[in-house]
DNA sequence: CCTTTACCTAAAGTTAGGTTGAGGTGATTA
DNA sequence: TAATCACCTCAACCTAACTTTAGGTAAAGG
């Protein structure tokens, strides 16, 4: 019976995550990668179990994370169901964490649609006069 | 008549917006606070106006937008109705990334969401093998 | 009167997260 | 056979956004 593993390579990698090739490199170095192989040449070859690392990776950093902290995480993996409390721990932290921060993003976006707004009526006014008293004071 | 303005020291200021007060004066020598006034001495005293400021400065700065992009905006500010296309459209593309970022982050909470089912599960059951196999096979 | 407090400037230092450059290997294409 | 391509390492470099340090001023409190 044949083992037909099929891999990437850090161009496919790249490509497929929007990353360049060397902040792929640095994740490796980081020891963010475990477990990633090299072949004969040296040359880098990426597992479905390896992507999958690194979408997790992303889903970290797109919350915020250092990569230190991410490091950590990946550290905790590999020593297994020991860390596991550690690891659920760092999540529910972070729910909060990525929680907050979409509350505020949405604050953000309320006041970024309010001067959208504010910024239209000045365009069409060609200037701020009328807008300035008219959305200013009350 | 009195013109009794209020004003704040940057201690107080710094209170107010949880920053640092080198933060502040890092924010004045980049002209992000216009018409900022020093009294007799060389002490900053904010008015509500610099305030204001400083609220846009925070809400662009969640909105991830780059300090050099701010200082832009607050430059066209600064040359009045000339320059009202170029920041109707700043808001304009700044609500559109906004919008991305808060799509992007909602997609991040699923996945932390997610990973907080796997390891309460994980860490009651004492061991990942059986969550492993029930939440990743389907 | 002295000292503590809150501010000041200018310049150098720090950190995260990469990016760039020099020099090299091995496989495919002309 | 030559050259192009996609990869490699290691080390140096870069940028943004602050922070720290050194040395100094003005006013309020004991």
């Amino acid at each position: 019976m044949q083992e037909l593993a099929v891999t990437y390579s850090i161009g496919e990698v790249a490509e497929k995550f929007g990353l360049s090739i060397p902040t792929i490199r640095y994740y490796d170095k980081e020891g963010l990668i475990p477990n990633l192989q090299k072949n004969t040449a040296g040359v880098r070859r990426f597992s479905e179990d390896n992507i999958g690392t690194l979408k997790l990776i992303e889903c970290l950093k797109n919350a915020g994370m250092p990569i230190k902290d991410i490091k950590q995480f990946i550290q905790w993996t590999l020593l297994g169901d020991e860390t596991l409390d550690e690891r659920y721990q760092m999540f529910q932290e972070l729910r909060i964490s990525v929680q907050k921060q979409m509350k505020q993003m949405q604050e953000t976006l309320d006041t970024v649609n309010f001067k959208c707004a504010y910024y239209q009526k000045a365009t069409e006014d060609g200037t701020e006069k009328f807008v300035k008293d008219e959305m200013h004071l009350e």
